[in-house]
DNA sequence: CTGTTGTTTGCATGTTTTTGCACGTTTGTA
DNA sequence: TACAAACGTGCAAAAACATGCAAACAACAG
């Protein structure tokens, strides 16, 4: 079943660069290299669509590929500038923990949508959440299998929570989950600000055979009024890259593989 | 696992070509040598109905087969953006048949999601949808109730359909719904290009004490593969004003109220 | 029953589109 | 500068295409 996402052989040549575009659209780039062995062609018939989309004004064509029009670009950056650089690396190195062909469970949050605007495209993923919004980002993307938690939808957390989005979570098994953090501490596990959501992310991690958490600094150490689960149910962690030493040590000896994103540059 | 392509060989040359239509509506795209096994005739046969389709714009020709036509197509992200005055008219009439504190059945489309739009923000409204984009829009405007139907996300739909979402509605009870029209007919009813679809869109109208059917002019008096529902189950319809007299008469005479939205004045 | 009309179909024709390869050139990098 | 990767161009083979034409078939009038 995974094999759907990445092989796209078998296209019409039209249907090919609408394939392209559509790629380039959600991509913001698009490698010659990749698209031929995408569709099973050469690469001088890429070069060939890359250059009549070019003519049209769809595309800018660069040394190994093509990018989309400066005017078109600008709304991608805008996107990108949305999460912060921080959040970004996290995401990174968070999405670099998955692959190909798994399925993920993935909650609702900022940090949590940049993870999902990380994750490789051509990897045949199937991605369960439970926020409009990542599912929305994610269909958008294009070559993601997209489902969703029914239920309520609470404002504040920006998907749904209770018991229907509960029972939904039990009956799937996936591979990795993203819990959102609200807080973590090595001695005490992680920790939730409301009842309902801490018991969703409790079925979300029972439901997965790993749970990768990703904390911004500020939720390291800290507790909140409701646990969510034993620091055991944890197998990653990742943190930023100026996490202290010694918090990262308290994870690592009792068996969490802590991750550090890289550095972040501004410009 | 080649095309679970049924043997449709023995059909009339105008049924034909509506089967074709029905599968390029499916699929999003058609190969000639495979209508042409499919259908036990020569390619030269498929390609004749490939020009009359195309003639009447039904489909997009390209070497090796056809394609929807680029509206059709075109990923949500860009359909999106036309958010069309006529289809705001449309949906502002639309908006005006909801009364306060009532529960709507909204269905995936760019038509409801512009009727989402249009919804009045202090009524008390509990929306149910499909479609994260939709319930997206509606926790951004703030002031509704949303609960999220959950399931396999169909990238052509937008939503999520299937036996989950089916299920789900079914579970639930609304005052209103809104399934988006694919074909409605005064004759034959309601209509969906999507076997699950049409099912999902079904199960929609059975949860719900009225229906809405809002249609854009190219969907008045149009057919498709799969029926959804008898015209008697729906109570409401809602024209463009462009709509055709006869056309409006024809619907009112069964007993359906027809409104006609408000003309629109193009720059 | 016979002949006419109109439609549909498959086949043969020549034309157009697409594709991969060979060859020489340009571009980015060490 | 040297080198490899990416690029453009010309070319020939294959696939898909349009067109004309004749056979097959149904509907219908005489």
């Amino acid at each position: 079943m995974a094999k759907a996402a990445a092989n796209e052989s078998g296209a019409l040549p039209q249907e090919r660069q609408q394939r392209i575009l559509a790629r380039l659209r959600g991509e913001g780039r698009v490698v010659a290299a990749e698209l031929a062995l995408a569709f099973e062609v050469s690469e001088d018939s890429i070069r060939r669509d890359l250059r009549e989309l070019a003519a049209q004004g769809l595309c800018k064509r660069v040394y190994g590929g093509a990018l989309l029009p400066a005017a078109m670009h600008t709304p991608l950056k805008q996107r990108r500038a949305e999460h912060s650089a921080r959040k970004q690396a996290l995401a990174r190195k968070a999405a670099g923990l998955v692959q190909a062909g798994q399925t993920l469970l993935i909650d609702a949050g900022t940090t949590n949508a940049a993870i999902a605007s990380a994750l490789p495209r051509e990897a045949g993923l199937t991605v369960i959440t439970n926020a409009p919004h990542i599912a929305q980002l994610l269909l958008d993307r294009e070559g993601f299998e997209v489902l969703l938690i029914g239920g309520r939808i609470d404002l504040a957390i920006g998907g749904t929570v209770g018991a229907q989005a509960v029972e939904q979570v039990r009956r799937l098994r996936a591979d990795l989950c993203f819990p959102g953090a609200c807080a973590i501490d090595a001695a005490h596990g992680l920790w939730g600000f409301d009842s309902e959501e801490s018991l969703f992310k409790r079925a979300m991690i029972e439901a997965s055979d790993e749970t990768v958490v990703v904390a911004t600094d500020d939720k390291l150490g800290a507790v909140a009024a409701h646990q969510v689960a034993e620091l055991s149910r944890v197998q990653h962690l990742v943190v930023e890259h100026s996490a202290d030493r010694a918090t990262r040590a308290a994870f690592g000896n009792r068996g969490v593989a802590v991750h550090r994103a890289v550095a972040v540059q501004e410009a």
